[in-house]
DNA sequence: GCCGCAGGCGTTTTT
DNA sequence: CGCCTGCGGC
């Protein structure tokens, strides 16, 4: 133990060795927090704390599973093995299914994900017969996700007139109604959605004086990592479970707070030192990942922020690179350029694959980069977005294996009921609801009692039903002696669903087999992993379990050499090279929902905050000036974000190569200038546009526009002239070019009418030349 | 009840 | 652009 704990810095071993009471850890971006915790814990266990009596929260499980191993190292495997560690939502999802008869729930119960839920409320809007385009369901959704991380359940609305009002007023009077009908179905489905998870420990706490004793008294010592992302179900179970023995130990940094969308209260860190008595404050400043010019640009970033907590965090690394800035005609080209910048780090520098990771503010971006990729062979592997456990096949697969667990769960239901097609429609399953309510039952008991209800269906219909019936029983019969894996690959022949999605041969078709093939791999060594495991229960339920709560950071293979692709929001606690943030325009980064309040701003700098702090090395940052979005080409300007960097740490680069234009070499008609010399400034008057007053001029004699550039109204094509030197270049609208030193000082805005180019306004562009 | 097609709408971010 | 919904013909 002694050793291990000679690799902290003074300001780390502070809090490890603070056994007791109540603490908080404010850790910079880098700063070891993670090692903080792992050494905590099992210097805690050194100290004979039993590891029973452990509670770890983290924020992924992969986090969880990767510090357990390191402690199990520190301390022994089979020590290591009894703490309990991962998300919230899997460690209380398991202590749900052990107390769910207190809440009259199965110990089964199915995990909606969010695309249950959401049908499921849709479904009931078309019940409750209301206007779908007032009622939007992802509004709902949204709507009753918030309440149930305020801890406002349907009772509690409909005691708050405020509530009701403030629903009837944004013209959705019947909100409360389609919220208590999505919780009486959820009841009845047997099924908890992500928010229940939280809501329903918080209930069993509340209601149930012993068990909450019972796990006061187990969990003596309670960890919580980053706590900054906690909402207020979570932060009310961390109070409950921690209210007897007080030891509790949050870690986080308010500034990389970035989950406020889901009901992240940034105060409950703020205010930690309020909510318990005598606490320790501890502070870890010194980063330990990434060069001096990155944390103080991060720092420059952050200091941006009003709502922040006092820390400076410094570096002892080295100087490093300069964050290079790159401005890209398009998306595509932007991929392109990364591409090709990965390509050429990799050969220069000796980097693997996996060394970089292309980051962006929304998922739909990745697309552009994916396809750059591709063209270069270089590997790559995408996080997050559409995970492999909520594609369509894969769903309908486990939509089976669900009803086979739990027949009362709806959503399984009406997915499979009638895939692969037989002859079930619609009408027949609306039936089958109405009855289902009619007499509080689920639809599966429905189907096993057709004869002995009042339903309208005629024989053809009852027959098709009853088969369907007697398969899912089947199963049911088979789970009893079979493991999940080959009840798995049962369903998959029985049902006629390999056959299905064969039929076709496309290779639509064959793709979705093989990711069929791919869950049963996946389940097969599901299977092998439990047997090796001593407290292996119903293993097809903790096989759904893990599926339901899984994220795509949990299933990543770590050894696999690939660029990764994901969210900012999915990079928070990795770290990489080589960071290229892409897209780093106004109303993308920062997203245009997000500009309507500071909080709103602040929370998209702290994003950006946390990308920043993502790399090691090097880190780099594009923007285009022209973006495919729902299939059109926008027009952008360059992001805020880049301008708040201080300028010493910014090296402003043109683009690589792959372009088809280049507004900046191509201006080097003047001569004599070496490309890399001419740099490109983003303008502030760019947004600030009553600076600059707009003043239409003649066309001047060296700026010629030539022609549009098919219908692409952010482009176009001049011809400029100078002297006998005839170039021609393209512009993107409200473009900037600076070229330093004496020479011709443009400004130029081309006005399209009628598909043709009416005049000049002698505005945006500016055309310098360096010395 | 099934299937194909037109049209509409949407993108923050995730457990 | 791509997904989902609704409608109409079979």
């Amino acid at each position: 133990m002694e050793t291990f704990l000679k690799q902290l810095n003074e300001a780390q071993l502070a809090p490890t060795l603070q056994k007791d009471g109540a603490m908080i850890v404010i850790a910079g971006a880098g700063s070891g927090k993670t090692r903080v915790l792992t050494y905590r814990i099992a210097y805690l266990m050194h100290q004979g704390v039993d590891p029973f009596n452990i509670l770890a929260l983290t924020f992924t499980n992969k986090a969880a599973r990767e510090m357990k191993s390191r402690i199990a190292t520190i301390v022994g495997e089979s020590e290591a093995k009894n703490l309990w560690m991962g998300t919230f939502h899997s460690v209380f999802a398991r202590i749900l299914r052990y107390e769910a008869d207190r809440l009259g729930y199965p110990s089964n119960f199915t995990i909606y994900d969010t695309q249950d839920s959401q049908r499921l409320i849709s479904s009931i809007i078309k019940e409750l017969k209301l206007d779908k385009d007032v009622y939007k369901y992802k509004q709902i959704y949204s709507r009753i996700s918030s309440y149930k991380n305020s801890l406002i359940t349907v009772k509690a609305y409909f005691q708050n007139p405020e509530l009701i009002e403030a629903d009837a007023m944004a013209r959705r009077p019947r909100l409360g109604d389609i919220y208590k009908e999505y919780v009486d179905r959820c009841f009845k489905a047997g099924a908890m959605d992500f928010d229940d998870l939280l809501l329903k420990t918080n209930e069993l706490l509340t209601r149930f004086p012993d068990v909450l004793a019972k796990y006061q008294d187990r969990f003596r010592y309670i960890l919580v990592d980053e706590y900054q992302d906690t909402n207020h179900s979570q932060y009310l179970i961390v109070r409950a479970l921690s209210d007897r023995f007080q030891n509790i130990c949050v870690v986080g940094d308010d500034a990389q707070s970035i989950y406020a969308f889901r009901g992240a209260n940034i105060n409950n860190i703020l205010n930690f030192q309020r909510d318990y008595d005598d606490v320790k404050v501890f502070r870890l400043e010194q980063n330990y990942r990434s060069t001096k010019n990155i944390v103080n640009a991060a720092n420059s970033i952050i200091d941006k922020n009003q709502t922040k907590l006092d820390k400076v965090v410094w570096t002892a690394n080295e100087e490093g690179a300069k964050i290079k800035v790159n401005r890209l005609m398009t998306d595509g080209d932007e991929g392109r350029f990364v591409a090709s910048s990965i390509f050429e780090n990799k050969m220069q520098n000796q980097m693997h694959n996996k060394d970089f990771a292309v980051l962006y503010r929304t998922n739909a971006q990745s697309r552009a980069i994916e396809d750059a990729l591709r063209k270069r062979d270089i590997p790559y592997r995408i996080f997050g977005g559409l995970s492999f456990y909520q594609r369509k096949e894969i769903k309908d697969v486990l939509s089976y294996l669900r009803l086979v667990i739990n027949p009362a769960d709806e959503e399984a239901l009406k997915r499979i009921i009638n895939f692969p097609p037989r002859g079930i429609g619609q009408t027949t399953i609306d039936r089958l609801i109405v009855a289902a309510n009619g007499y509080d039952r689920s639809i599966f008991e429905i189907l096993q009692n057709l004869n002995k209800v009042e339903i309208n269906l005629n024989s053809g219909t009852r027959n098709k039903l009853q088969d369907f019936t007697t398969m899912i029983e089947s199963f049911q019969v088979m789970n009893k002696s079979a493991n999940a894996f080959e009840l798995a690959e049962h369903v998959t022949k029985v049902t006629g669903i390999l056959k299905e999605f064969n039929k076709d041969g496309t290779p639509e078709g064959i793709a979705r087999m093989e990711n069929i093939e791919e869950l049963l791999n996946g389940m097969k060594d599901f299977v092998e992993e439990q047997k090796e495991l001593a407290d292996a229960t119903g293993s097809l339920t903790e096989f759904l379990e893990d599926v339901a709560l899984a994220t795509d950071l949990d299933n990543e293979k770590g050894d696999i050499d690939r660029v990764s692709l994901m969210t900012i929001h999915l990079a928070k606690g990795l770290e990489f090279p080589y960071v290229y943030i892409v897209g780093l325009e106004e109303d993308l980064f920062p997203s245009a929902m997000s500009m309507n309040t500071r909080s709103e701003l602040e929370e998209e700098r702290r994003l950006f905050y946390v990308a920043l702090t993502r790399a090691e090395k090097q880190a780099y940052l594009t923007y285009a000036l022209s973006r495919y979005r729902w299939g059109k080409l926008i027009d952008s300007d360059p992001s805020r974000f880049i301008e708040e960097i201080d300028d010493e740490y910014l090296e402003i680069l043109t683009p690589i190569e792959e372009r088809r234009f280049n507004p900046m070499l191509d201006a080097n008609i003047f001569g004599d200038v070496e490309p890399n010399k001419i740099r490109y400034k983003p303008a502030k008057t760019i947004r600030k546009k009553t600076e600059v007053p707009k003043k239409v001029i003649n066309t001047p004699k060296n700026l010629k526009p030539l022609s549009q550039t098919n219908g692409n109204t952010n482009l176009f094509d001049s011809k400029l002239v100078v002297g006998n030197v005839v170039k021609h270049i393209r512009f993107g609208k409200g473009e900037v070019l600076k070229i330093e030193g004496k020479g011709a000082d443009i400004k130029a805005e081309i006005d399209f009418e009628n598909g043709g180019v009416k005049k000049l306004l002698l505005r945006f562009a500016k055309l310098e030349i360096l010395s």
